[in-house]
DNA sequence: ATATGTACCCAAGCTACAAGGGGTACATAT
DNA sequence: ATATGTACCCCTTGTAGCTTGGGTACATAT
């Protein structure tokens, strides 16, 4: 599995990581049970921070499009080419627009919003 | 009417503002009719910016507690005591609580979520 | 001339968060 | 010993927003 990683994109390195791996099962290039590089490894070869690599293969694993077995390795998911068509963020994108044209509607501030936000996300309500 | 506006507090001088006219509304104090000071006239009585209470006297309009009559001056709106009872700001936390609740409930992340709002701000959806 | 609300410009100081990196450590099992 | 994912700590850089301020200007109508 080829992936490359350019620095000088304006699109954070651990998200084109993740595209391309999506990318790459639902082209099958990869498919289920295929084993994934190992964070260390990958983060070598790409000359990047074991972290950043560790950051998409999280996101990767929430989305059910790898599965990290420990000591063992990463491999493919089952279900990865069906999941890695469906666009959590898009959907996150959706309703919070809905939301927000709500408040905007009745001339609720934009700064209210933000600090009504800003709460909401630090009480973990 | 006798407004008291502390700097060193954490709650912002607009804020303190519209909620001492809420206030004095409220406890009648203040009735329907009633003339507020000028923008300038209260900002150099309490030495701070005009802005600031210009701020203020925009968001009690808006809730409609006060009525602007351009060169006129300001006077108290006359639905300012049912108006000055409901809390905006609470209702835009409650809907935006809910909804974000949706997303962490989908182990979706909050910086993802933080990325998610900056987008739907900044587009005006 | 004077006063009203309103709308711009620009700026400082502060806080929060993002992305990425450096390093260290742990339990797991081969 | 080695490799795996994972979890902390620290840090730098950049971006963005908020609050408040200073200043200037405008149309309104007295």
């Amino acid at each position: 599995m080829r992936i490359i990683v350019n620095i000088d994109d304006e699109v954070p390195l651990f998200t084109q990581l993740v595209a391309q791996v999506k990318k790459a099962v639902l082209s099958g290039e990869m498919e289920a049970g295929a084993a994934m590089p190992s964070i260390r490894q990958l983060a070598n070869d790409l000359q990047i921070n074991n972290k950043t690599v560790a950051k998409a293969y999280r996101l990767l694993e929430r989305d059910q499009v790898i599965q990290t077995k420990g000591y063992r390795g990463t491999f493919i998911h089952p279900d990865a080419k069906e999941n890695s068509g469906v666009d959590l963020n898009a959907w996150v994108l959706r309703e919070l627009s809905k939301t927000i044209k709500a408040f905007r509607d009745v001339d609720v501030t934009d700064s209210e919003i933000r600090i009504a936000f800003s709460h909401v996300m630090h009480n973990r309500n």
